[in-house]
RNA sequence: GCGCCUGUAGCUCAACCGGAUAGAGCAUCGGCCUUCUAAGCCGGGGGUUAGAGGUUCGAGUCCUCUCAGGCGCACCA
């Protein structure tokens, strides 16, 4: 509808201009408003006031002159010079009741675009450290990704979902000696437990497991172990009791025991997410990168392009000459590469296996991160304007008053999937799309759960589940409903409710390619807010099993459209559109 | 100290690359169920958009400064 309109007003003004009434920019735009209220119309146009200062006239004037050359158009009852210079454009009521027709026709796919093009799209999300099980604050990162992901391949992007899993690295060692500290434990072996070690009870279920499989195997003589407890720096405590398991349990044991812990918690992972409705193609391990060198043939091409150089015994790289604030390091001085060298690596990697456009989806506090990746990607000549970070803000996470930490490592912390029983996966969706991406986001955990039959997600699911109740009615009574006979009638559909409810199902293909190109699923949830609102209203005001066969013919098609359109739009957050609540 | 994000009704949040009278929900007050689900509808009250300047036909939105909060500034991930 609106690009109608824009081919009307380029028409009008191309007019102008061979008339020398009037000269544009070749790139100008033309913006198109949905208008906010019933007395400017449909759709608004600011045009003659952008174009008037440049042009010396008159904005109301302007406005005229570009009315008066519009081509004649089938779909416009009128159109109107408001305010300022505002074009107020009137449709007329049967295109809008043609709106029905559409959904109809085009059921689950309405909405969809092509302007996507099909290009190649990796977006990757969540991405936790296997070190212990999702919690809530990675549950916005996941429905925000997954949604992000729905909207980017209904507007024509092939999107592939992706979650890199951190499967290398100190934080995964620090995992491995948390379990065997624990195993010890499980074996009666008198040993304490360091404070920044991982402290969940999972770690014990782990410890419990590995010795149901392997008895008594791993345990090692206490009197060696002890006099590292004594060391008082926390992280080199860890570090020491690291290398000591490392060298005295044997490579092969080590494995053994960092894999076990490594696979119980990615399961409960994969597990938690299927169950809050993220699916993800492919899970890319971090360790594959430095198994297949692609890791090392990263950081020698940069050695060979000189973006690399020596000090204090460590590999730096030249991000400072890319953007970054400054240069990063590398490879350590103890000779192991960083987790940026990875990252670098893992990059390269999304390149190579021809995503055109990649998005990654970081949590805020990896901001600062940005600039080194991208600063990597042109070292390696690999356009960086190809990648996207999308930041999402902290939720900080209260249960009343008390604010709750969400750290791993001390073990306490709302899970998602405690998450998910407690407030239900649909309303936890929705509660998390809310929230624009970028907003700090207070999470009242004693709110979220008292208030959830409050929650939005109801007031929509409800609609939805009305019309279905009105269709069962309707097969109850023996009342006959052809939709393809029905929609002879939909002229009938000019009292201002239907309207009302016409022009914002017309809106929603318009809401899909806004909220998919702003990454902003938010914008989605407040429409479908707006769509049930309007629904409700209409619900209240008129009886749609009427005597009237052509007028309850040409209801039904209105609100069989409204529950596709409801479930097209819940589809796409992954929440569910219930038939009976 | 530097960088990023944020500040809108009592609370939680919207506001479509600046646009017409800043909107919802919760809370509060008042109406609507012999008719398709009252998890609903209709109406009232509630605002100096943190503050001060600036840009322009027009600012919650853009710029500068101040204040307040969150996050980041590692040879951790």
């Amino acid at each position: 509808m609106k690009n109608q309109i824009q081919e009307l007003l380029l028409q009008s003004l191309a007019e102008l201009e061979s008339k020398d009434i009037l000269s544009t920019s070749n790139d100008i735009l033309i913006k198109i408003e949905n208008s906010r209220s019933p007395e400017h119309g449909d759709f608004a146009t600011n045009l003659a006031m952008t174009l008037a200062k440049k042009n010396k006239i008159n904005p109301r004037q302007l406005a005229q002159k570009i009315i008066n050359q519009l081509p004649k158009s089938e779909i416009l009852e009128r159109v109107e010079i408001a305010g300022p210079g505002f074009i107020n454009f009137f449709l007329k009521q049967d295109s809008h009741q043609a709106t029905v027709v559409k959904i109809l026709k085009n059921g689950h796919r309405y909405g969809d675009s092509k302007i996507g093009a099909n290009i190649s799209t990796l977006v990757e999300f969540v991405s936790a450290n296997p070190t212990g099980p999702l919690h809530i604050g990675h549950g916005r990162g996941a429905a925000y990704g997954t949604a992000v992901s729905s909207l980017l391949r209904k507007i024509g992007f092939n999107v592939s979902c992706e979650y890199y899993i951190n499967d290398a690295g100190r934080q995964m060692d620090i995992l491995a000696l948390s379990v065997w500290l624990r195993y010890l434990q499980h074996n009666d072996v008198k040993i304490p437990f360091p404070e920044n070690a991982y402290q969940g009870d999972y770690i014990t279920d782990i410890a419990i497991a590995l010795y149901a499989e392997y008895a008594g195997k791993f345990v090692l003589p206490t009197e060696k172990i002890m006099p590292l407890f004594e060391e008082k720096a926390p992280e080199l405590k860890i570090d020491g009791l690291i290398k000591y398991c490392i060298d005295n349990l044997g490579e092969k044991y080590y494995r053994i025991i960092f894999d076990a812990g490594l696979d119980s918690i990615l399961t409960t992972i994969k597990n938690d997410l299927v169950g809050f409705g993220v699916k993800f193609n492919n899970w890319f391990s971090e360790r594959s990168l430095v198994e297949n060198k692609t890791v090392e043939k990263c950081i020698q091409k940069l050695i060979k392009n000189d973006w690399v150089y020596e000090k204090d015994g460590a590999q730096w790289f030249r991000s400072s000459k890319l953007g970054d604030e400054k240069d990063r390091v590398l490879i350590r001085e103890n000779g192991q590469a960083t987790y940026f060298a990875s990252d670098i690596a893992y990059h390269l990697s999304k390149v190579e296996r021809g995503f055109e456009k990649i998005i990654n989806v970081w949590g805020a506090d990896h901001h600062g991160y940005i600039a080194r990746v991208k600063a990597s990607m042109q070292a390696l000549e690999l356009s960086s304007d190809r990648l996207e970070v999308l930041l999402v803000q902290f939720a900080t996470l209260y249960r009343g008053k008390e604010k709750l930490q969400m750290s791993t490592r001390s073990g306490e912390f709302i899970t998602l999937k405690e998450l998910q029983e407690e407030v239900g996966k649909d309303a936890a969706r929705f509660f998390y799309i809310m929230r624009k991406s970028e907003q700090h986001l207070d999470f009242d955990l004693e709110l979220a759960k008292s208030e959830s039959n409050d929650n939005p997600v109801y007031y929509i699911q409800y609609a939805h589940a009305r019309i279905c109740s009105v269709f069962r009615q309707l097969s109850e009574k023996g009342i006959n409903y052809q939709q393809a006979e029905a929609l002879k009638h939909i002229s009938k559909l000019n009292e201002a409710h239907e309207i009302k409810l016409l022009a914002t199902l017309a809106r929603y293909p318009d809401v899909i390619e806004n909220a998919a190109i702003t990454y902003e699923p938010h914008q989605l949830a407040y429409y479908l807010k707006d769509l049930a609102n309007d629904f409700h209203t209409y619900y209240n005001a008129n009886q749609f099993i009427v005597d009237d066969d052509i007028i309850r013919n040409a209801r039904l098609t209105l609100i069989e459209a409204t529950k596709q359109v409801i479930q097209n739009g819940l589809s796409l957050l992954g929440v569910t559109a219930p038939e009976v609540m």
